[in-house]
DNA sequence: GTCCCTATACTCGGATAGCAAGTGTCCGAGTATAGGCGG
DNA sequence: CCGCCTATACTCGGACACTTGCTATCCGAGTATAGGGAC
C-alpha cells in the first residue's frame, strides 16, 4: 500500500494558505516555488482540493487560491478524501462466493469476516484522521519553527500576495 | 490510495490452511481453485508469505503449503507486511526544508508535525491489524456459515489433501 | 516376501510480459487589473 | 480632474505524454512418491 505524494503536498499547502491574509489569495505557482515542487502537477491536486471545497480559487490577474473555511473545521480526512479519492483501501470482491465450496446467495447474509476486519482498522485510521485539523498543524508548528524562519516566511508572504 | 488484492487472498487462505489436517499441505493450484482466482499469481503471494515465516512450503509431490505456526499467532498485520511490504503508507519527503523559507539542517531537530499527524493515524491503523489474528477470522466463520457449507468444505479438503 | 533403485509426476521458485494508475507537463479559456482616452 | 473603455498579463482549468508499480503468466529446479526389479 503506498499513499501519493500529493498528500503530503497538500497538506503543507494548506498550512501555508491559512498563513494568507484575509482577502488575498496565493498562486499555485507561489506555492509550488515555496515548496520546491513541480507547479503544474501541484495545480492538479489543488484543483482536486478546491473541488471537494477545502480551498477556494480566485480568478483573475491577483487571483490564486485560500482556504475556504477556517483552518480548525478542515481535517487530515478531508484533505485525504479530496486528494486520493473515497474509495475504500481494502476492497471485498466476494471471493468467498467462488470456487467448489460456493453456496447459493442466501448463504451469505452475515458480512464477509474478513471485510469487517479489513475495516475495522481502516475506520481506525480514519477516525485518527479525522480527530487532527489543520489547526493543529499550525499549533505544532508555532511551536517548532523558529524566529528567524518565521520571520523569513512572513516576509516572502508579503512579497507572494502583493 | 489503494490495498492490492493480493490481501484479500491471502487472508482468505490463511483461514483455508488453518483448516489443513496435521501434518499434510494443501497445494496452492488448490487454494487457487478453492477461491477462483489465477493460480500463478496467487502462488507469488503465497512465496511472499512463505518468506515473512507465515505459511511454511513443503516440496515435492504431496507438498503443497500449511501455516507455519498457530492461527492465534498469526495477525492480520503480519499478513499485511508479507504481502504489501513493510514500506510505510505516508512518505515523508521532508518539503519543508526546500524553498526560499529553508534553513540550516540544524533548525529542523523537531520532527515535521504533518509526518507525526500521518504517523499517529497509521498507527492505529496497524494496532487495529495487530489486534485481530486468523483464529479470530475462524471464530467469526464458525457462526456464519451454514452447515452444509461446513460438509461440503470438509469433503472439499479431504479430497484436495488426500 | 523384502529391500533397493530408478523413473515419474507433481510440487515450489524465480524470471519474464502486459496493463492500469500515479506522475509530470502543456496549452487554452477566463478575469481582474492597469493604462490610455474621452468627456 | 473624473469616469469609461480597451488591451494586457496573469490566473485557473482541463486535456495530453511518460514512468512506476501492480497484475498476470510461464518455464525450470527440486523432491517425495510409486512402481519395478533383484536378492
Amino acid at each position: 500500500m503506498q499513499l501519493g505524494e500529493g498528500i503530503e503536498w497538500a497538506l503543507h499547502c494548506c498550512t501555508v494558505l491559512a498563513l494568507v491574509p484575509e482577502g488575498r489569495a496565493l498562486p499555485a505557482s507561489r506555492l509550488a516555488e515555496f515548496h520546491g515542487v513541480p507547479p503544474a502537477y501541484l495545480a492538479k491536486h489543488l484543483q482536486a482540493m478546491a473541488q471537494a471545497g477545502i480551498v477556494e480559487s480566485v480568478p483573475g490577474r491577483r487571483g490564486g487560491y485560500r482556504l475556504a473555511r477556517a483552518a480548525q473545521d478542515i481535517t487530515l480526512l478531508d484533505v485525504v478524501h479530496a486528494v486520493e479519492g473515497r474509495a475504500p483501501a481494502f476492497r471485498c470482491t466476494e471471493i468467498r462466493r467462488r470456487g467448489p465450496a460456493a453456496q447459493a446467495s442466501s448463504a451469505y447474509r452475515a458480512p464477509c469476516g474478513i471485510h469487517v476486519a479489513m475495516q475495522r482498522a481502516e475506520d481506525a485510521w480514519q477516525r485518527e484522521l479525522a480527530a487532527q485539523t489543520v489547526a493543529d498543524l499550525l499549533r505544532h508548528l508555532a511551536t517548532s519553527v523558529t524566529p528567524v524562519a518565521v520571520r523569513r516566511a512572513g516576509e516572502w508572504m508579503q512579497e507572494a500576495v502583493r
